[in-house]
DNA sequence: ACAAAAGTGTTTATTGTACACCCATGC
DNA sequence: GCATGGGTGTACAATAAACACTTTTGT
């Protein structure tokens, strides 16, 4: 940070164009497992990238944290409301060439949310919004570099469901044990549905001995068909996890696996 | 990134100062486990801030890669040539207050160098810089918020030390497994040292079978007593990871593990 | 010869998976 | 009743830790 003298004079001079994007997943537990995990994306409808998408995002103001600026990118773009939702730093993006406009420096935040609780509300200024699966959404169809972001993003909530307790941030208040399932098989393998309940609850064996996952008394209303089941309630930590990973590996997702920005061998 | 009318209008006009800091760590196999992380540190001699430290670092040129600033700000701030060595984005840091002379957003690098390929060649304008063992370093005594960094740095490595293969950037061409086992006990937790050989090997019984880690043949120089160990080379990609983590919990280090940045519950 | 450290194998405890069984609901 | 899915317990397989033993060096 400008320790040099040369440096220094020049340390109060803009140097450069920073933006906030967002990635904000969410699952929508009605549909199938391939396509439940879901990204936010807006049709853009400039000249120069007529069709494509891209994520949300603002440049950033003067006094303006990243997570708050990514918050009003949401707002402002979007519609939403997501002062209270989990965010977290995912990367920054600065290749000379990633925006033809110019160098523009990208802060890219992950945003998570369950579906539920997400209600987009077009009002004045706000884009054209769609929720696309990830799983099927080609990576020609986002502009700039922000397919780059979505891989990265993906990668890391693989990677933290197994380590974090992350996953209840994509569920409601209350919610059973089969949908904090579908919850990790929409993200990381859809095998993890025929794997047997006894194992799935079990892995949470931990969670539940220290009160993390409480269970709420009621049941569950009637799904279609079969015994319904318990509610629980998530009241740990957003930012606990495990002391063991979980097991369960992540679908053998083929191409580099970067979750390390700007590594040179 | 700019989508709305009344950002675009601005997208090119520079809006932030972008600086980048490296924090860079080795392990020196000589000293005591306790003291052999360190961390490379300039001791400044500002006026605001005479007498604390700061990890090295430059503003971001026009068409510079972070990268390619980080391994400036070591040529620059240190004399190190960097030009080979492992770097990795950690994360932006751009609380409002965090510099005292005016907004400026800081993208901190993450490089892990081994001690014996580390040669400190103090040039022209280059500053002081010394070597601090990074688990007896207070964090008061570091400027800005590097003291931040450096926890988020801290986290991260020993995070990456368990699922990935960065271990063996911090060691020589060829090495011993008690030289390995030394890189994860200083970094994780010194009990590794009591851990019995078998077992550690063990551990990297997929490495010995992918041909990741080959014998080299030849035994390393006597040490103090004992049996030299046979040298190995590790060949595998900088990026290769385990499948299954290593079962080692990092020392149970108290306070937040921040390896998030950026979040709100 | 002895102590110290490295390498190899076996034994035991812990943890993950597979499977069998009972419970609650819709039809 | 019966099919379907949820919850509980047990048996088997895989993995981590502990331990015993051999090899190679310096003194």
């Amino acid at each position: 940070m400008a320790e040099g003298l040369p440096d220094q004079v020049a340390a109060l001079r803009p140097n450069a164009v920073v933006a906030v994007d967002v990635v904000l997943f969410t699952v929508r537990l009605g549909d199938p497992t391939g396509r439940a995990w879901q990204v936010l994306v807006l049709e853009r409808d400039d000249a120069a990238f007529a069709g494509r998408l891209s994520l949300p995002g603002v440049l950033l103001r003067a006094d303006e944290t990243f997570d708050g600026a990514a918050r009003r990118a949401l707002a402002a773009k979007a519609g939403l409301d997501a002062s209270q939702w989990y965010l977290e730093q995912l990367g920054t993006f600065a290749a000379p060439d990633r925006d033809s406009r110019g160098r523009v420096i990208s802060v890219a935040q992950l945003a998570l949310q369950g579906s539920a609780q997400i209600r987009l509300a077009p009002g004045r200024g706000v884009m054209r919004a769609a929720w696309l699966p990830v799983r099927a959404l080609p990576p020609e169809s986002l502009a700039f570099d922000h397919a780059d972001m979505l891989r990265v993003a993906s990668n890391r909530v693989q990677s933290k469901l197994r380590y974090s307790w992350i996953a209840f941030q994509l569920l409601p208040e209350t919610f059973t044990l089969s949908e904090l399932r579908a919850v990790y098989a929409a993200i990381l393998d859809p095998a993890l549905l025929r794997l047997n309940t006894g194992n799935f609850r079990k892995a949470f064996e931990t969670l539940f001995a220290a009160d993390v996952l409480v269970p709420v008394g009621t049941r569950a209303r009637a799904g279609r068909v079969g015994r319904p089941g318990d509610l629980y309630r998530f009241t740990g930590p957003v930012l606990g996890r495990w002391e063991r990973e979980l097991p369960w590996q992540g679908s053998p997702e083929p191409g580099p696996d970067d979750t390390t920005l700007d590594t040179a061998g």
